[in-house]
RNA sequence: GUGGUUGUAGCUCAGUUGGUUAGAGCGCUGGUUUGUGGAUCCAGAGGUCGUCGGUUCGAACCCGAUCUUCCACCCCA
């Protein structure tokens, strides 16, 4: 009988007690924000009927879903023809489930199923861990978790920006304060494409010019050639990505030259709409960029998109999203329109870690550590604990009869700040020491006063 | 999915053209003090050199496969 090593699936990760205590730092305030802004949490399981999953993020998604083997004799349906045809072909008869591939998915086929149920609109949060059968690199797992936040169900362009509130909330609270939410809206992409000459082709458009950042305006246009964009067509689109100044400049900009297209009119008008808004709040329009290349590869995005970038750091985007106006359709029920975005929250961690901002004691759990000598000193420490416990105060006991100096080792080790030391002498005076680990400096007190000195 | 890269103690890494018993720092355990942790000093434990196979008198080192890490592309959070 060998011994095998234990090892983990690749691209995915445990979690220790700090990096919790970190994570659960950035999920608390992502959640928090949610319900501040009227959300509520929505969970669905891991996995979903296959049929529910594919076809719904193009070949490629297929090819990165996670399918679960049917139970029992997963080959029964097999025959010889069946594999002769392929995987393909095979796959619905030896698995009919998969792992979710992202959120928004299963939210849809909640919507339908609960479509009687729910009251419009409907404003859901979900942070769930998803999956993807992808090559795992830094800052890319094959499990990792998402923080959605949808509302279904509006048209209403608050939703919009509520949504750059909300960020800016988020990131405030994490200390974050050198980053850009990058807008911009799906129908000025449209209206480009008309404009400059090659209608219905903003999808191509989009992910060339997406690599702008990356690449170089002369590689996008080398691949815009490639995907059988038209010279003159590109030549006209030069002041588009050259376009530089503020958020009402470039507006004003984009009035004039998408003024033949009727797509990207409206685009330009819901923009300035979402920035009347804004300001109707009360609120100013910092971090918040109008940004004419911003495309977002997703497709079903139909108004608003939305990608933050956290500047001066080696992290790509860390947080997006965007209004869809058919979320439901491919589940039979049509004209669920709704904006929605998620927060990387894998990618924020990397984030904070890379600049330092995650606070120092974020690691503490216990604030009381009970030690003692004897068998005695431990049966009076354990009326203590329970009085410490009462009194609110995280506490434990050691657990076992060891030398004093191995308990306090202890205590430091998990960052204790308190130890109540109990000997013969508290126990005659009816007293407990108390020791700051931090300072170092002890002295013997009541059980009161030293819970109260504690808590200051 | 394509191309490349990495793997030696719990962690960060040395290790000569292939040659006896594979090292350091930090960490860990015990002691120096019989009512006290974090500093000093002393001692100790811990490695089938990612795994399997091959070449060789001999492999941490050379070759192959596989797993893992990271990177570029594709795509994405």
């Amino acid at each position: 009988m060998s011994i095998q090593k234990p090892s983990l699936p690749k691209g995915t990760r445990d979690f220790g007690p700090s990096q919790m205590a970190r994570r659960n730092y950035i999920l608390d305030t992502i959640k928090d924000t949610f319900r501040l802004f009227g959300y509520q949490q929505l969970e669905t399981p891991s996995m979903e009927n296959l049929s529910v999953l594919t076809g719904k993020y193009g070949d490629e998604g297929d090819q990165l879903l996670y399918k679960i083997l049917n139970s029992g004799d997963y080959l029964k349906k097999v025959n010889a023809t069946d594999l002769d045809a392929g995987t393909a072909a095979m796959l619905p008869k030896i698995a009919e489930k998969g792992l979710r591939y992202d959120l928004t998915v299963p939210f849809a086929r909640y919507v339908v199923m609960n479509r009687n149920e729910i009251t419009y609109p409907f404003k859901r949060f979900q942070i769930q861990p998803v999956w993807r059968a992808d090559r795992p690199q830094k800052g890319r797992y094959r499990e990792f978790y998402q923080c959605d936040a949808d509302v279904v169900g509006t048209d209403s362009l608050i939703c919009e920006v509520e949504i750059l509130l909300m960020i800016r909330r988020v990131f405030a609270h994490l200390k974050l304060t050198d980053y850009d939410i990058k807008i911009n809206n799906r129908k000025i992409l449209t209206g480009l494409s008309e404009v400059i000459g090659e209608p219905g082709k903003e999808g191509q458009l989009c992910v060339a010019i997406d690599k702008l950042d990356k690449i170089g305006w002369e590689k996008v246009q080398e691949e815009l050639l490639q995907r059988g964009f038209a010279q003159p067509s590109i030549d006209k689109l030069e002041p588009v990505i050259s376009q530089k100044g503020s958020n009402a400049d470039k507006l004003e900009f984009l009035k004039g030259f998408l003024a033949s297209s009727e797509e990207g009119t409206k685009g330009v008008r819901e923009l300035e709409e979402v920035f009347a808004l804004l300001a109707e709040y009360g609120e100013d329009e910092a971090h918040v960029e109008l940004d004419l290349v911003l495309a977002r590869g997703l497709s079903y995005y139909t108004g608003a998109i939305f990608e933050v970038k956290v500047n001066k750091v080696s992290i790509g985007s860390v947080s997006g999203g965007g209004r869809y106006d058919n979320l439901t359709g491919v589940f039979g029920l049509e004209g669920v329109s709704g904006v929605g975005f998620s927060f990387g929250v894998d990618r924020i961690y990397d984030v904070l870690e890379e600049l330092s901002l995650f606070p120092a004691d974020q690691e503490r759990s216990t604030e009381v550590m009970i030690g003692y000598f004897d068998e005695k000193g431990k049966k009076y420490g354990l009326k203590v604990l329970n009085a410490l416990r009462q009194a609110g105060l995280s506490s434990e006991i050691y657990p076992d009869e060891v030398k004093v100096k191995k308990q306090f080792h202890y205590a430091d080790k998990k960052n204790i700040p308190f130890v109540i030391m109990i000997g013969d002498e508290e126990i005659d005076q009816n007293k407990v020491t108390l020791k700051n680990l931090h300072t170092g400096d002890q002295s013997m007190y009541d059980l009161a006063e030293a819970i109260t000195l504690i808590k200051a």
